[in-house]
DNA sequence: TTTATAAATGCAATCTAGTTGCATTTTTTT
DNA sequence: AAAAAAATGCAACTAGATTGCATTTATAAA
């Protein structure tokens, strides 16, 4: 199992109990979270402000990587891998977005083709995003 | 050679001076614009919300199509296809983000990987981003 | 061509996701 | 236990995007 704790003081983020919580509700979530789901789930007893720097620290320190999303807002997933590469949009996995419950789910198998040009461009990054329906809305 | 009055009329779109240049500036346009590319182009000389509606009219009547950025601001590029997908992110081929310019381009002939479900998801679109350094800037 | 109908435009107000400064609180380090 | 560092809340602010409405321009009908 994870231990958020135990996380935390690896990637030296201090350990408060909405850090804490936050991290383990993406542990256990099987979606992505937005801001707002977030401020939802803790019932707005946290400050957007908050929110948003702890997104950050997450994901800076690799903890989470951010997702595509319908409405371009900021939307993050936990990473499966050690660590997500920083900065980066998504991560060596693709991403599926349902057309109707607008979440996006990570595809951890999913094939990402190796290309490393084309026309010139000098690739170093290669992401992919599926749209569909998702198994609960079809 | 495309002719801009053509196309509006067939779309059924009002065929003025705005619109007129605004398309053809898609025509001409090697990268993808955003709604500041666009303001920059004619001096300010129009207004940002009548900008705003003609891309969503240019959109809707599957002319241009959204393209992927990296500040999640809107940007689009004109469809070389008959019709582009209304409302669709992207449409059927790749994108490339330069890291130094920012610019995105459309990889038309980008091969896209044709797979209908993964994980019991439920697949009907698949769009690739690709990232590196576009010609221009490595 | 003239009229009437519909669509596009400009402007200002508004919305909202996201950011920032700063005082206060909490956590970590010594 | 004290000092240093990091996190939080709050309010103000920024900027991309949207909306209402009066006016102008374009299209369709007579």
């Amino acid at each position: 199992m994870f231990d958020p704790k135990l996380i935390l003081s690896e990637k030296k983020i201090s350990k408060t109990k909405f850090r804490t919580d936050l991290l383990a509700l993406f542990y256990n979530s099987k979606k992505s979270l937005s801001v707002e789901d977030i401020l939802i789930f803790f019932n707005y007893s946290v400050n957007k402000a908050t929110v948003y720097r702890s997104l950050e620290s997450f994901e800076s320190k690799g903890l989470i990587h951010k997702v595509p999303d319908n409405y371009n807002h900021k939307r993050f997933s936990i990473c499966k891998e050690i660590n997500c590469a920083v900065n980066s949009y998504d991560n060596n996995h693709g991403h599926f977005i349902c057309y109707i419950c607008d979440q996006t789910f990570c595809l951890d198998d999913m094939p990402i083709p190796s290309i490393n040009s084309i026309k010139g461009y000098d690739i170093h990054e290669l992401n992919l995003t599926a749209k569909g329906y998702c198994e609960s809305c079809k």
